[in-house]
DNA sequence: GGAATTATTGGACAGGTGCGCAATAGTGAT
DNA sequence: ATCACTATTGCGCACCTGTCCAATAATTCC
């Protein structure tokens, strides 16, 4: 393989291994692997990253963080928090692509054996809240929309998030994409005192 | 170690291998830890089993069974479905014991990528479903609750209980064991049309 | 140009994996 | 007491795992 600049090549790893964890699972993520998909060596993973783990770690980190930066660019789009909410959600459940929360699946059932990799996940988890949170505050203080505690709305939102779209992820088709929207949508016009239909 | 009877060996080989499986997680179980938990040679083993996917699910489905056994006999002492509802909770609540819910974010995460799983912990999320959802016809049917989807409302509420479950779990305390009770007995309650504080 | 640096290779290492199989040792029937 | 039966053993097989390291090749600096 062409000789290359390293922090492009630590990229690259670090991309390669993303592929192969959506791919395969992150417990079924190896060096090889990795190597492969790239077109080189194992050794020369361990050239730029001292331990398996990390690199997973980082490469989860990258992958979350890049769907939360998405997700915060279209929020902000928005033109009042009602179009900012609605966009959320939009962001939320991507119809097209179920890999993004399959890798939060593994990053959980994970997350209990590899400490960096938790540390990770729960960061990334709470920045999510964090996102919604703000976005209610934002509501109440506009006086659009009411929360007496937006964090606890914001956790009991993106818990509700998470369990349905899981079953989709998980299951096929116990529960639908089109209910997941719907039974979000309703749950967040209940909990923030917007009329039926709102978000929809 | 001494002969036994088939069918014994085989339960026993089944509650080895979920013991090794809440101590390790289901992907890093193997037959040689499992004979080792059950003090025998791993050759044993595959003379019950043909292979150890087979094992796994079977493990698994042992587990869920079991706890929704449980649940559902919980349920079925309440006197009235207000009752029989708060047990509900209590009893997918477990606030001693994290084994059970490691299990199923295991299974959850496993379930894309190992066919048989994911047969057996979608058949299994679908019966604690039909378990909340006859609970709460039940309690339509009686008067004493109202909702005009019970499917969808056991769905919504099974989810909210995942979603917040999992926070525990997988990142220790995002959300306490203390909310998790709150939050979704007041979303019950909204669900369902109760006065508020009914399952406190 | 030559020299120093370092990205890259490919294989060695110790250990772990599921699975299969001949040999052994209990068991129950005759 | 001898038989057929089978539960149980313990090791062998081929393969995979993360990590390490000497050798090689490309690059940069002087």
């Amino acid at each position: 393989m062409a000789r290359m600049n390293p922090d492009l090549r630590r990229e690259s790893i670090v991309a390669a291994t993303l592929a192969v964890m959506q791919r395969q699972g992150i417990a079924a993520t190896t060096v090889r692997d990795v190597a492969t998909e790239l077109g080189t060596s194992s050794g020369l993973i361990h050239h730029y990253v001292t331990s398996m783990d990390e690199l997973i770690t980082e490469a989860f980190e990258r992958a979350a963080t890049e769907d939360l930066e998405r997700a915060a660019a279209a929020v902000s789009g928005g033109s009042d928090p009602i179009d900012r909410l609605r966009r959320f959600f939009e962001s939320y459940t991507r119809a097209d692509d179920d890999s993004g929360m399959q890798l939060w699946l593994d990053a959980w059932a994970e997350a209990a054996r590899r400490p960096a990799l938790q540390q990770a996940s729960r960061r990334l988890n709470e920045a999510w809240q964090r996102l919604l949170c703000n976005l209610i505050k934002d509501g109440c203080a506009q006086g659009v929309m009411r929360s007496e505690d937006p964090e606890g709305t914001a956790w009991r939102l993106l818990s509700l998030l998470d369990g349905l779209t899981l079953q989709c992820v998980a299951h096929g088709d116990t529960v639908t994409r089109e209910q997941v929207m719907l039974w979000s949508h309703r749950a967040a016009e209940m909990e923030l005192g917007l009329p039926q239909g709102t978000l929809a």
